[in-house]
DNA sequence: TATGAATGAGCCTTCATTCAT
DNA sequence: TATGAATGAAGGCTCATTCAT
């Protein structure tokens, strides 16, 4: 048994490796031009090795993926062990969000990457990706969790739907992130040329706007807010 | 001079039967699997022609995503003459773009695709692309418009830097819309399987919240905004 | 007729213009990636038209060709009035080669482009190439006649056939030139690394010792020339 | 380790026989118009595995021509190994260049194809070609040996530059098989149509009155030689 | 477990030439 | 005479995946 353990441990390692140098391929090149080829090269094994470890190409990005997803996860458990109340955790989660894609553009991208048109269908069916379902939940849990302190330490309107918000902040803050980095690597000849302010100040200020959008007192301020089908 | 205007009439009728039969293909498949040759049997001429009034794939597509900002156009021109408070026209603008978004799912995913990193780059030096500035310009300026007069009529926070809110809304809801869309496509299994509410409650939700978050009176309600730093 | 006449004028100033039109652009560009529809651009003329004044490209690239000729004829026709010995006439037609492959290498590209393999066969076929027999004539005529000249003035050894003789000449110097061009377009990467002699030199000397190969006397210098089989 | 060599043996015996089908495909036609697909189907391969042994097409080209450089350089190896004077060498390589170049006209087409302006450039910057680099100093080293062999046994003029010599045998012999072989292929219909002794009789004779000119006594004999300028 | 040779379907683009008007 | 729209065949190259060893 200790043979069988150490032969796990093994292939965890070598299969840890090889992310290692699918990450050092994509992350030198762009994702969408990376290939098999090069990063068993870099891996210095053969192509059909990384066959043994990954089913496909798109198992080996969702592996990638999910140590992006990893690094995220630290950061918000340390954000929701900040003791705040609950709207000022879900503007710090937003901002750790941006500061993620910041930090580590490749993993979002590599995000981004696997949840196009092209891959979308064949993410879903893989065996990664469901193997991944538990560090997703995890990650929204720490939203959840943020909303609802919110709602009961009356930093938040009480009539959202916290799985819904969620979704929103997380969604909307996807969003910006890709215009931002879209500015970034192709400068601001697209969308919005006459934006001059720092995108990250936009940013910074997207998440403030919206997250006062939340506070409880806008009910009775301005009666526009009435409406609302939130339930 | 008759003869010159049949002419480009008609050169302009064959370059809009040729996307016409490339959306047929394009909307009937998937963009990224669609080929020059489906679309030029699509169209009953050769390759070749298809390259006398297009420069290439991507100039193609640019064309049918012109189209679909034709369409948003138009929906936005409708808004902005209805005569309303200026967070009012906002909140329209998001949702006839989420409307949009919906009714013709294929022109959004057009727009995304050549956004995506495997073609931004050739899309910025298309010439095509450079002709539909003015279209590109014109959708912001209803925006830009919008918070104007909001500011002016003081339904709108006099704090927000219009340019950087119009790219927000935009970028935003955006963020939204991929994620509706691709739950669409791909099932709850994705993010977020806890949302039960329709999704696109969620949005209009969305649109709401962060409309909130505009209202002039926010800055005296909630101690928190004071440090925003709009310009 | 003098309609007729005027019509035939015309005729050939258009033929002009356009064989005007495709030396700009070979000559700007390179002859092999020069298309039809650059040089209907170029002259302002559809397409269609150039094929009304040549039947083909490669009959288009033959009157170009014919041009080089007739500079070449003219260069030749200076030197035979040169009243020299016919072993100095001869050399001054290699070193005049040299020098208009030199001074108009496009036009020297384009001989070689036309007798490429890729178009020898066509450009036997055509009319154009019919045409031109004469002006072909007429150079080796030049040619001939200095040998005729040295043989009578003693320059040059009896023993020569003087129709394979033009032949080596024209033959050995387009040689040389093809490699001179070669390695001022592509560096001296190429062969003969080793040599560091400019290589106009070198093709000067070449020049000289060939022609002193011609002298009479070398026959009963150098024993080993005795088994000429020149007849 | 057994292994591994046989593994490269054989690697190395499919690459021959890639490049036998190329051959056989090429010799069949005409190199220009020979396509990768026909040599896949000749070599009863896929057009990938080509890829996989070829990095591209003129790579697979340059291989063809490496084969036809090896058979010049046995004849060349031959020659030396003669014990003549310097003087006759050089003869013997002249014809013996003209012999290769009868006997594979397939693989001289080959060189002279490489070397057109069309290909010369990418042809330069192949991996392919730069491994062949030390054949053709190879080459050209049997030439250099020769010149100097003449220079000592006094065959040779003194005054000539040996690399510059040896480009220059090199050049115009090749301009003389260039046209030799046009005119095989097309018929006499081209230049020197009065040309009637066999053209390789001219071949012969040609390199016989370039070496006269190399005769040391040349400088005494005509005076016209006198202003060489080779150093 | 590891290899790496082989696959093969796929795709965009070019361009000389024709022909109806 | 002039046009220019249409043709269509051709061609080099990529790359994820498989499988015999």
């Amino acid at each position: 048994m200790g043979i069988a353990e150490r032969k796990e441990r093994e292939k965890e390692q070598r299969r840890s490796m090889i992310i290692d140098a699918a990450e050092r391929v994509i992350f030198a090149n762009r994702i969408d031009t990376s290939t098999m080829d090069q990063i068993a090269d870099e891996a210095e094994l053969s192509k059909g090795t990384l066959y043994l470890y990954f089913k496909s190409k798109i198992d080996l990005y969702l592996a990638i993926q999910e140590r992006g997803m990893g690094i995220l996860s630290d950061k918000f458990a340390r954000v929701i062990s900040e003791n705040r109340k609950g709207i000022d955790l879900l503007r710090r989660f937003g901002e750790v969000y941006f500061d993620y894609a910041n930090e580590y553009p490749n993993y979002f991208s590599a995000e981004m990457y696997c949840r196009s048109q092209e891959f979308v269908e064949e993410v879903l069916k893989s065996d990664q990706f469901q193997a991944t379902r538990e560090k997703r939940v995890e990650l929204v849990a720490y939203l959840l969790r943020a909303i609802h302190i919110g709602i009961q330490d009356g930093s938040i309107r009480r009539d959202v739907n916290p799985a819904a918000l969620s979704l929103m902040l997380y969604a909307s803050i996807n969003g910006m992130i890709q215009v931002y980095q879209l500015r970034k690597n192709a400068g601001k000849s697209d969308l919005f040329p006459e934006v001059d302010v720092p995108l990250d100040h936009v940013v910074h200020d997207f998440i403030r706007i919206l997250t006062d959008g939340l506070h409880p007192e806008i009910l009775t301020v301005g009666q526009s807010v009435v409406e609302t089908s939130l339930i």
